[in-house]
Order: C-alpha cells, then sequence, then structure tokens
DNA sequence: TGATATAATATTGTTAACAATCCATCGATC
DNA sequence: GATCGATGGATTGTTAACAATATTATATCA
C-alpha cells in the first residue's frame, strides 16, 4: 500500500466563501450589472455543488445585489436610478436612527474605540488603498451599529451598506460604458482567488 | 376502465400560501414560541414537498420569525425582550422615514384612497373581525409604504410589521409594559383624528 | 427577406434516495 | 443512583437523476 491515500476529500469553500467571492467580485465590478449567473458554471467554476450554488443566489438576491426571476436565472442586479435613491435615503434613516441611539449611551471607553476605527481608514484613504479603506468603512458603521445594541437595524444596515457600494460603482462607470456583450464569468472570479498556496 | 383515472394531480398549496398559514399560526400563537417546527410533519401536514416546506422556514426565518439552527431544524421565535425593544424600535425608525416622505407628496386622491383602507379597517374592528382588520392594518401600512415610493423601505416594513405582531401577542403573555406609547401611523392619518396632536 | 412554426439544446426547478447528524433510550461501571 | 458510552430511531442535509421551462437554431411559407 502506498503511504498516502489519494485525496478524496477536496471539500471545496463553503457556503458563506462562495457568497463572498461572487459579492466581491459584483463589488468591484468584475461582474457588471446584467451579467447572467449560471448555476452549472458557477458550481464547476467554484469546485461546488449546484444546490449551494442556488442558495447563495436567493441570499445574493435578497439583499438585492442579485435579480431572481422564476425559470430565468439570476443576473447582477441593475438597479435602476429610482431605486438606487430609495436605497441611499433608506441608508440615511437608519444611519441616523443608529446615531441617535448611540449618542445616549457614548461612553470614553467607546469614544476611543471609534476614533481608532476612523484613524485607520483614514490612514488606508491616505497611503492611496481605497480597498481596504471601503472595507474598513463598512466596518466602522457595522460596529456603530452593534455598539448602538440594535441587532436589527445593524443587520439591515449591513446589506445596505453592500448594496451601497454596488450603486456608487455603477455611478462612476455609467457615463463611460455603453453595453456590452457578456464577459467570461470565469476569468472575471478567477483573480480573486485567496492567496492560498495549497 | 373506470370513468376516473386514479387520483390526478392534487397539487397542494403554493409556496407563498403554506408561508402565510404558518405565519399566521404563529402570529394567531397557536404555535407557540419554541414549538419545534418538523419538516415531514409540515409536509405531510400541508400535503406539500419537504423542499417546499424547507425554503418556506428559511423566508420566515430570514423575517426572524422562525429561529433556524444547522442540523436541528426550525422553531418558532422566542424572541427577548431586548429583541423585542430592537424590533419596536426600528418600526418606528422606519415608520418616521415612511410617513416623512409621504407627507411631501401627499395630495387628494393618494388621501382619499388611505382614507378608504382606513375606513374597511375600522369596520371589520367594529363588527369583530380583527383577525380581517389586522391584515388590513398590514395592507395600510405596505401601502402607505408604497405610495411613499420607497420600496427598500416598504419591504422592511412589511418584515417588522409580522415580527411586531409577534411581539405583541407574547407580552401580552409576559405582562410587560410598553416604554413609550407612539402613536401608529394608522391613528396618525386617519380622518377623524380628535386625539392625535402634531 | 421576414415572419412564424418546429425541433434541438441549454438552463432552471423538483424530488426521491441517500448521507450525516442529532437525540432519546438503555446498560454498564463505579 | 449518577455518569459515561454505545445503540437505534428520528430528523435534517445533500445530491444525482429527472421534469419543466426557456432559449436558440433550423425549417417552412407568404
Amino acid at each position: 500500500m502506498s503511504a498516502q491515500i489519494e485525496t478524496p476529500a477536496k471539500t471545496g469553500p463553503s457556503e458563506d466563501e462562495v457568497l463572498r467571492q461572487i459579492e466581491q467580485a459584483v463589488l468591484d465590478h468584475r461582474l457588471p450589472p446584467g451579467t447572467k449567473l449560471k448555476e452549472v458554471q458557477l458550481a464547476t467554476l467554484f469546485g461546488v455543488k449546484r444546490g449551494l450554488i442556488r442558495k447563495v443566489l436567493t441570499r445574493l438576491a435578497h439583499s438585492r445585489l442579485v435579480d431572481q426571476t422564476p425559470n430565468r436565472g439570476a443576473t447582477v442586479a441593475k438597479p435602476s436610478v429610482k431605486e438606487g435613491q430609495d436605497l441611499f435615503a433608506t441608508r440615511r434613516v437608519i444611519e441616523s436612527a443608529i446615531l441617535e441611539t448611540l449618542i445616549t449611551q457614548l461612553d470614553d471607553h467607546m469614544l476611543g474605540h471609534l476614533r481608532k476605527l476612523l484613524a485607520r481608514e483614514q490612514k488606508a484613504y491616505q497611503r492611496g488603498d481605497s480597498e481596504t479603506a471601503l472595507a474598513l468603512s463598512v466596518d466602522f458603521h457595522r460596529q456603530l451599529a452593534t455598539l448602538a445594541g440594535n441587532g436589527v437595524l445593524a443587520e439591515y444596515l449591513d446589506d445596505i451598506k453592500v448594496m451601497n457600494r454596488h450603486l456608487l460603482h455603477i455611478e462612476s462607470k455609467i457615463q463611460h460604458k455603453p453595453e456590452t456583450r457578456q464577459p467570461d464569468l470565469a476569468t472575471l472570479l478567477r483573480p480573486n482567488s485567496e492567496q492560498a498556496p495549497a
């Protein structure tokens, strides 16, 4: 018998991991709005079963990053100007609420913590690392909500924040980019493979 | 050959129908908090496949009416006092936002429409049909949000409204006192609003 | 050609069978 | 009797095969 059993497992990425990857690809605009997201294609691409992709797509649809139509599958969301405005307005409302709650309970310790977070974010901006800065910004608001103690608001804000980034990307590109052909999912999702050596 | 071919289609209720039924059962307190929701049990009960029940349960979990734990199934949500407070607070925030938006656009036509809805609701209350009345109340708020034009807010409010009813039922059994009486949007907009100081 | 019907393919939706996990029961040991 | 561990049954999780639907390609006719 050989010393090594042949690698049987080959356990693919988890549901959450797949979700993050697709989400990131959409936010980075590697998957432009309107892109068709075919289940088998994604499944083979991630080395994962179709059922898992299915779940991920419904989750993404729920956070409005993806449009799902019965019998016709999923596409990257292509929000209208109106929907965009609605989302921004909603975000404003929820953030205000969080701040309001928070202000009644702010103490020095919390304040110090928040200031530290902001400092890191600002540093990231200053050195031009806008990717990290954005991530930190998301984190900042999430922690705000957590500190405010309202889990419901926090969760809502979480979804909205992601969608906001999607909208901002679209707005910034929308002038230059006319409708284009469907890009290749594989190449678009590949560059984001984690720096895992294995 | 007999006149009837053996049991034809017998197509069960739709996903939405099953969802409403379970939701209603929870809200009516026929399924008290903590009740285990077994998949096969529900499936046979509704004459439906397990997969459908599965989808419904995840949807209910997302609107927080049901708790889902991996490998352990779903139970009717048993929200803590804190979670309840958070939800009420969130609802207040979102309703305020909707009202704010709405007020800038209210015209006679809209107003007439809303008054009609309220009248129906009141009638239902008066004839003791509190079930219909509650349903109409939910509908009223949903339409408010729709009229305000912000679909995102509307959808959030939709979820929250349902959860609110769940909480109220629970509270009435727990003897918990609501902190501040915040008038409902319905009372604020009611045609003959005597007791509502702006 | 252009329009419409029809067949072939591709894609999504469902389900029944299987696998993994949990949970209650029982039994042994101390 | 209490604790631990094994066992069997119940429950949830996964998947591969099948069904339904949509999409594309091809053919037919005015």
